[in-house]
RNA sequence: GACCCCAUCAUCUAGAGGCCUAGGAUACCAGGUUUUCAUCCUGGACACACGGGUUCGAAUCCCGUUGGGGUCGCCA
C-alpha cells in the first residue's frame, strides 16, 4: 500500500507557521515512503475562505517547496458526500436525530460513540487511550443542515485514501472521535503522529506577538526557504547525529516519524538567523545576485547606473556579510544611493573627531590624483600617506569608511573604494568634509 | 474541575540500564584572524525538575510530587 498524507489548512489569509511546520513533516515523510502527499483546502467557512486567502496557502506551499501530487481538493465541492455518508450513518443506526437547543431551527445529527474504551499507537506519542465514559456523542451535521468539521474531516481523509494522519497535537482528543466514525463508515483506520506544538517562551502556543508567526513574514523579511525549512525540520525532529545543517534531500532521506520528539518545542530566531545566513552563504551567485535585486527593487534603489555588473561587483564585496537578501538594503544601501544614512556613533567617533578633517584632506587629494583607481592603489596610496604622516593606518581608514558609508561596519574599505568609483568617493568625502568636520 | 499529554544546558537537541566525569548546535563570554564589521579558528561558562523505588548499576524502567501544555462547541 502507497503512502499518502495530507495537509489539510483552512485557509485563514495566513499561514501559521506550526502548521506550515505539520506540513513540512506530512511532505518529508510522504516523500521518506515514496508515497503521495496531498493538499486539501478545507474552505468551509465561507466568510473567511475568500480566492485571496487561498492563494495565500497556494504561495506558502510554493515558496516552501511543499509540491503535492494531486490537484488539491476544495473541501467546499463535498458538502453532498458529507450529508450521504451522515445518511449512510443515520441508516445503519450509528447516528441519530435530536434537538440539542442549537442555533438552527430543526433537529441536528448526532453521532453515536461505541461505548467502549479506545485506544490507539500514535506514531509520535505511542499508546493512547481513553474511557468510554470520557467521550460523549456529538454532532456530525448542524440543524442548518450543514456537515461539521469532524465529519467533513473524516469523510475526506476516506475519498483521498490518506493512510497517515500527521497534524497538531491539539487535535489528539479529536482522534477518538474520528477513529470511530472511520470504523462506522467501514473505512480503514489510517494511522496517527500527533505532532507537538511550537511555543512561545511563555510556553503558549507560538503566535504573532512572539516574533514572525506567518510564512509570509519570513518571507517579507528575507529568509530564504531551504533555511526555514531546515530549522523547522529540526525543530522537534533530528536526524540522530550531530547534523544540523541539511539540504532538503538530507532531510528525506533522513526523517523518520519515530524520531520526532513529542515534547513541544520553543522558537530560536537566533539559530534561524544563524541557519538563514549558512545557507545564504551556500547560493549560486546568480540566485544571490537575483534575491538582492529584488529586494533593492522593492526598495526603490533599483535600477541604478551600471546595472547587473555593478551589482555583481556589490554582491562580491559584500560576500558572507550578506546574512539576509535584505541585508543589500539595510547594510549596503550606501552603495546605491548618495541618501545613505549617517551612524550617528561612527559620526562623533571617525569625522568629528580632531585631526580627521585634516586627514580626510590630504587623502582626498592623494586619491584624486590616482589614476587606475582600485583597491592595490587606493590602498598603497592610503598607506604611503600614513607613513608620511607617521600615524597608522587606522587614522585615515576608519574617517574614509564612514565619510564614505556613514558607517563603521562593512566590507574591505579598498575593495569598497574600488567598487564606488573615484568621483563618488572624491564626491563624498567632500560632501562629508562640509557636513561634519567643522575643525 | 475532569480527561489526556509533556519534562536533559538560556534555546534546539543526542541519549532507548553500564560507552555519560551527559555529546552537538545556536546564543553568551574570552582569545586569535580581519587595522572595521562579517566569516573562520580556539577556549570557557551552562542541563538530566524534585522525591521515592527497581537494579550490582538509572538521564534512561516504575510510582508519586511539582511545573507546563492540550481538550472538554450545532469552531476548525
Amino acid at each position: 500500500m502507497t503512502i499518502r498524507t495530507r495537509f489539510a489548512p483552512s485557509p485563514t489569509g495566513h499561514v501559521h507557521i506550526g502548521n506550515i511546520r505539520a506540513a513540512v513533516y506530512g511532505w518529508l515523510f510522504a516523500r521518506h515512503e515514496g508515497g503521495q502527499f496531498l493538499l486539501r483546502i478545507e474552505d468551509t467557512d465561507r466568510e473567511r475562505s475568500t480566492p485571496e486567502a487561498v492563494r495565500t496557502v497556494l504561495d506558502a506551499m510554493e515558496w516552501m517547496g511543499l509540491t503535492f501530487d494531486e490537484e488539491p481538493l476544495y473541501q467546499s465541492m463535498r458538502m453532498p458526500a458529507h450529508l450521504a455518508a451522515a445518511e449512510q450513518l443515520l441508516a445503519k443506526g450509528l447516528a441519530y436525530r435530536e434537538d440539542k437547543g442549537g442555533t438552527g431551527k430543526g433537529e441536528a445529527v448526532v453521532f453515536r460513540m461505541p461505548g467502549t474504551d479506545m485506544a490507539f499507537h500514535d506514531e509520535v506519542k505511542g499508546d493512547l487511550r481513553k474511557k468510554a465514559e470520557d467521550m460523549k456523542d456529538f454532532v456530525i451535521v448542524r440543524s442548518n443542515g450543514t456537515p461539521v468539521f469532524h465529519l467533513a474531516n473524516v469523510v475526506d481523509d476516506i475519498h483521498m485514501g490518506i493512510t497517515h494522519i500527521i497534524r497538531g497535537d491539539d487535535h489528539v482528543e479529536n482522534t477518538y472521535r474520528h477513529l470511530a466514525l472511520f470504523c462506522a463508515l467501514g473505512a480503514p483506520v489510517p494511522k496517527y503522529a500527533h505532532l507537538p506544538m511550537i511555543i512561545n517562551a511563555q510556553g503558549k502556543p507560538y503566535s504573532k506577538r512572539d516574533g514572525a508567526a506567518y510564512v509570509g513574514e519570513f518571507r517579507d523579511k528575507g529568509y530564504l526557504p531551504e533555511a526555514l525549512f531546515n530549522y523547522l525540520a529540526l525543530l522537534g525532529w533530528s536526524p540522530g547525529d550531530d547534523r544540523e545543517i541539511m539540504s532538503r534531500e538530507e532531510l528525506v532521506r533522513a526523517f523518520t516519524l519515530d524520531r520526532v520528539r513529542s515534547a513541544p518545542s520553543q522558537m530560536d530566531l537566533k539559530k534561524l538567523d544563524w541557519l538563514n545566513g549558512v545557507h545564504m552563504r551556500a547560493l549560486p551567485r546568480e540566485t544571490l545576485e537575483a534575491g538582492c535585486r529584488a529586494v533593492l527593487e522593492r526598495r526603490a534603489l533599483w535600477p541604478v547606473p551600471g546595472g547587473l555588473d555593478y551589482l555583481a561587483r556589490v554582491v562580491e564585496t559584500m560576500g558572507e556579510r550578506l546574512h539576509f537578501f535584505t541585508d543589500i538594503a539595510d547594510h549596503a544601501s550606501y552603495f546605491f544611493t548618495e541618501e545613505y544614512v549617517f551612524d550617528e556613533k561612527a559620526v562623533n567617533k571617525r569625522l568629528k573627531k580632531a585631526g580627521a578633517a585634516d586627514a580626510l584632506r590630504a587623502l582626498s587629494d592623494r586619491l584624486a590624483a590616482l589614476d587606475p583607481f582600485n583597491a592595490q592603489t587606493t590602498e598603497q596610496a592610503l598607506r604611503a600617506l600614513a607613513e608620511e604622516r607617521g600615524e597608522g593606518a587606522g587614522v585615515l581608514v576608519h574617517p574614509v569608511r564612514v565619510a564614505v558609508s556613514g558607517s563603521s561596519e562593512g566590507p574591505s574599505l579598498f575593495h569598497m573604494l574600488e567598487v564606488l568609483g573615484k568621483d563618488r568617493v572624491l564626491a563624498r568625502i567632500a560632501r562629508a568634509l562640509e557636513k561634519f568636520a567643522a575643525e
